[in-house]
DNA sequence: TTTCAAATTTAGGTTTGGCTAAAAATAAAT
DNA sequence: ATTTATTTTTAGCCAAACCTAAATTTGAAA
């Protein structure tokens, strides 16, 4: 069976909204995240629903199936591997890849995405950290704790980030965040949350909780 | 204005089809080139009159605009660059990247394809001999003649082939003949034009004038 | 000049993926 | 146990891009 651009659309935002299969996703949340009108949505679940590719029970939820999460992950795998093309060959900034990865992911070629994978070297991860899933589907992921979780003196790694917006980004870019960045939370401020961390032991760095807790850290 | 893929699509078929926007282009020929119905080429062509990339007259031709080819152009530049890329860096045959390339021709991103041009070090010709346009659709084509055309005892270099199909290809690696080799006509037959050739002042060749009607020479 | 075959267009229908507005179901609050 | 607010679905439309079958136009042949 064939998915439509849209069904891959839908099917890796479940995917995404139901972290990995485990959680319940509401009809809403989906129209948030693709941007559409909860009617339509419904309409596209009820598709979904008979392409089984998503078990689903009007009104109540939504479960996205084996066969779903392999198709999602697929896609996923392919705007990873476009992520890591763009920016290690074509030399795009990080915070630039989000919108042409969202295109490229949708070409249907098995071989060249088998030759591009080879191509990059068998990347295991995409520029924002994000795990790039085997041809299978297999992910590897690491234990990572969100910043703003850690304590003080404690010690780590940036590893990936939650937040993929270019805003975000760009933000991370200025003040000299960076995946692989070794750091330790210097101080915490129990007021509101903010800290203020060591990157590379030598620039200190103050941030708010809300920055901080889309920074996923690879404790050590 | 913003193109659809399937108008991207009719803009090449048209252009090609009238060679540049010389000749006048039929319905038919257009249905037959896309595969798709005459009854819908005529929706079609209504629609890109309205859109003034063609000027359409009903039940006489059309005519491609100056806007109309530089859509086009800007499209067959997008397509040539991504199979310089495919054979280039992901090591695809000549053979197998018209089908990936048609997909990837419709990849919205100025960006993109600026620096993919500059990462293929700004390549004048495709892995068929066909010239890429510049960003302005400029095109720097090369004088050529059909090979069945050269007398015996002419030489020169094969340049780039008319069909691009998969068997036509396939059948060039096979009797190793490929763009860039040097040729001379060594015989031709009368009664059906068939000709041999000597490729690379070693090989010698026989070929069937439609073989050789599909190979595109520069004189020397 | 009429006739006729081929090319082309129009009419009407389908699928996909949207939309708005209205109805229905669920869940929460009295 | 009702009422009410929220969520979700249904009903009815629309546009794009195709289709088949029926009309229309054109141009060539009789
Ligand atoms: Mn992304
Ligand atoms: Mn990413
Ligand atoms: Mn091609
Ligand atoms: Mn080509």
């Amino acid at each position: 069976m064939d998915l439509t651009v849209a069904e891959e659309n839908y099917l890796k935002a479940i995917y995404h909204l139901s972290d990995g299969g485990k959680k319940s996703v509401s009809t809403n949340d989906i129209a948030a995240e693709i941007n559409t009108k909860p009617a339509s949505v419904s309409d596209m679940l009820r598709k979904l629903g008979e392409k089984e590719v998503i078990e689903y029970r009007k009104y109540y939820g939504l479960q996205i199936t084996e066969t779903g999460k392999r198709y999602a992950l697929q896609t996923i795998r392919k705007h990873r591997l476009w992520e890591v093309f763009l920016v290690e060959k074509l030399n795009f900034a990080w915070d630039e890849v989000h919108e042409v990865a969202e295109q490229l992911e949708h070409i249907q070629s098995p071989l060249l995405i088998q030759r591009l994978d080879a191509y990059l070297n068998f990347p295991k991860f995409d520029p924002h950290g994000d795990p790039i899933p085997d041809e299978f589907g297999d992910v590897r992921s690491r234990p990572r704790v969100q910043l703003n979780e850690m304590d003080v003196d404690q010690t780590g790694q940036i590893v990936a980030v939650k937040d993929s917006s270019a805003a975000f980004l760009r933000y991370l870019d200025k003040v000299g965040a960076y995946i692989g960045a070794r750091i330790k939370v210097l101080d915490k401020v129990e007021f509101d949350g903010s800290l203020e961390i060591l990157v590379d032991q030598k620039k200190t760095l103050f941030m708010s909780k809300d920055v901080a807790s889309n920074i996923l850290v690879l404790q050590s």
